[in-house]
DNA sequence: CCTGTATCTACAGTCGCTGTAGAATAGGGG
DNA sequence: CCCCTATTCTACAGCGACTGTAGATACAGG
């Protein structure tokens, strides 16, 4: 049996954070020690650790919830899983095409503006008007 | 002058957004009528413009902050200005990094997995186990 | 003057945590 | 067995950048 301190240090997670799933669900209810204290076992920590590698490819904790829920279901078809994962797919690739336009305006103003002064700096010429843009960046945010 | 509504059609921005921008001190406090309603006139106008192009260009308020307080001393190097959108492009540049590290493992999960049962999907291998990975995907947030 | 739209303040909620305060517990060394 | 320190407990506030709500008030057109 795991201290949550443990289970943190396994898994790659604060201790708080481990509190705040649990919190929202999405951890369940552990066994306690007389005193109080939670106590996991092994299923929580895979479970936790597909929780936080799950969170490092960018799901976010409703998908996450979804992609648990399923997975306690073997002999179900998984179209759903990649259904959940394509949305991710499409999600990363849109942020993706975004920062590269982003990218771009940044690299031409500075590539500009040649540390003159303030009063005729392109960078700020840029900010202050879109019109200078080439790419239609705007949309969502970052 | 203009009313808050009409600023913000002008510039895009939610009323709401606008207030916030004041309570922060990103915006000026405007005058007001007598019956206590905001009027704007062209500098804040401009200076809205400003902040939100900035914006969708991905910079930080904190970042916008400094940008208006350089502008307004057109005498100086724009070397801070400079300094602060190279900043900017570095930060775009290492997300981009990352969601294409992320969109690679996302790519090759979706593509083993054909769509069978929950018990044998690759997807959920790959989240089960960041040792499936290729790639050095984590790090930090999406 | 009346009515309907816009604006006002104040505050809660979003997402995914992170940090803090103050109290209680666990476990090892003497 | 006692003490001490590290750990854990609950409860709550804060981040960034907004967005949404409720209930009251102001403005503008007819
Ligand atoms: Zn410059
Ligand atoms: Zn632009
Ligand atoms: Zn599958
Ligand atoms: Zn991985």
């Amino acid at each position: 049996m795991l201290a949550i301190g443990t289970l943190a240090k396994r898994t790659g997670t604060k201790v708080q954070t481990i509190r705040y799933y649990e919190e929202i669900g999405i951890m369940p209810e552990p066994g306690r020690t007389e005193g109080g204290q939670r106590r996991y076992g092994d299923a929580e920590l895979d479970r936790l650790a597909f929780i936080r590698h799950s969170r490092q490819l960018g799901f976010s904790l409703d998908a996450i919830r979804e992609l648990l829920d399923l997975s306690d279901s073997p002999g179900r078809s998984c179209a759903e899983v990649d259904a959940i994962a394509q949305r991710q797919l499409r999600d990363v690739e849109a942020r993706i095409d975004r920062l590269e336009a982003l990218r771009a305006e940044l690299h031409r103003m500075i590539a500009e503006c040649g540390s003159n002064r303030v009063a005729d700096c392109r960078i700020l010429q840029v900010l202050r008007d879109h019109g200078e843009c080439l790419s239609d960046h705007a949309k969502a945010e970052t």
